[in-house]
DNA sequence: GACGGAAAGTTGTAGTGTGCAACTATCGAG
DNA sequence: CTCGATAGTTGCACACTACAACTTTCCGTC
């Protein structure tokens, strides 16, 4: 079976596998979903972010993003502000609950990402380690084109 | 940066970018969901199956495979006749239409494979080729748990 | 053979996540 | 001051899905 027939089976199989995987029982009682889960990564990493820059990050589009947001404001994750400078943007900031959600999320995937590594032999996690940024770095060039 | 770590961001990344790099431009002109894709995947490979076991193998509820082959049925794409010795099931059956557009869509993720193979080294192809089967692996065992 | 439970599939309904188009509010350049 | 651009919101529609209640068919038991 030649390289690219192998990919067909591997990658249809993850993508069909691996969000389910993922986001399985991450946050008790919470029902978090996927972007939710980004949209939190992103703010906690990177304070006062406009809704733009969050939509463009999540590659969602800014009506999609509001609404996101404002579940998340109302369930007391992010705060948004509008900049003194520019009324017309949105100042975005995680809040004590909301990172501390973002921690737990990112704990539990840890959790599992090492249960995960435990059960491959070193040679499967060396391979992955070099194939998958390798993977994502061509997937994204030929969408560029 | 331990693998764990490593992996979540890899995994994160994928998920967010798989799909739509997979599912991008399939097939021109028909808007054919990744679901629908991989019905057509097993019903190719796979002659006479019932709703039931279909549902099993894409991991859905069987009304909803029952409208997903009841929309490939209404586009020519399969047929299903009850069983005349059981006639609580249907036969599934990939029509000519249905083949040639699953080998079309084949195809063109194909030559897509193709493209990211030969952008990656030979290295990178190796790491994938050993690490994302034992991900699946590892991944479907934990589930089982 | 009639009865009752199990199995395959269908349909009604609801929820989630999304995009597009039309809208408001604000800004800044001329 | 006016006009076009920008940030965000809202109404609407759509795709995909699960769950629950239903029908039809089958089969074992009495």
């Amino acid at each position: 079976m030649d390289d690219a027939h192998h990919l067909h089976h591997l990658l249809m199989d993850l993508v069909r596998t691996a969000e389910a995987s993922l986001m399985e029982h991450v946050v008790p009682g919470r029902a978090l979903s996927m972007s939710q889960l980004f949209a939190l990564h992103e703010l906690d990493h990177r304070s006062g972010m406009s809704q733009r820059e969050l939509a463009e990050r999540l590659a969602l589009e800014k009506s999609s993003v509001s609404r996101l947001v404002a579940d998340l404001e109302s369930e007391g994750l992010v705060t948004r502000e509008r900049d003194p400078e520019n009324r017309r943007l949105y100042r975005l900031e995680i809040t004590a609950a909301g990172r501390r959600l973002h921690r737990h999320a990112a704990g539990v995937l840890h959790e599992r990402y090492e249960h995960w590594a435990a059960a491959m032999t070193a040679k499967e996690r060396e391979g992955l380690a070099a194939g998958l940024p390798a993977l994502l770095r061509v997937m994204r060039a030929h969408r560029a084109d």
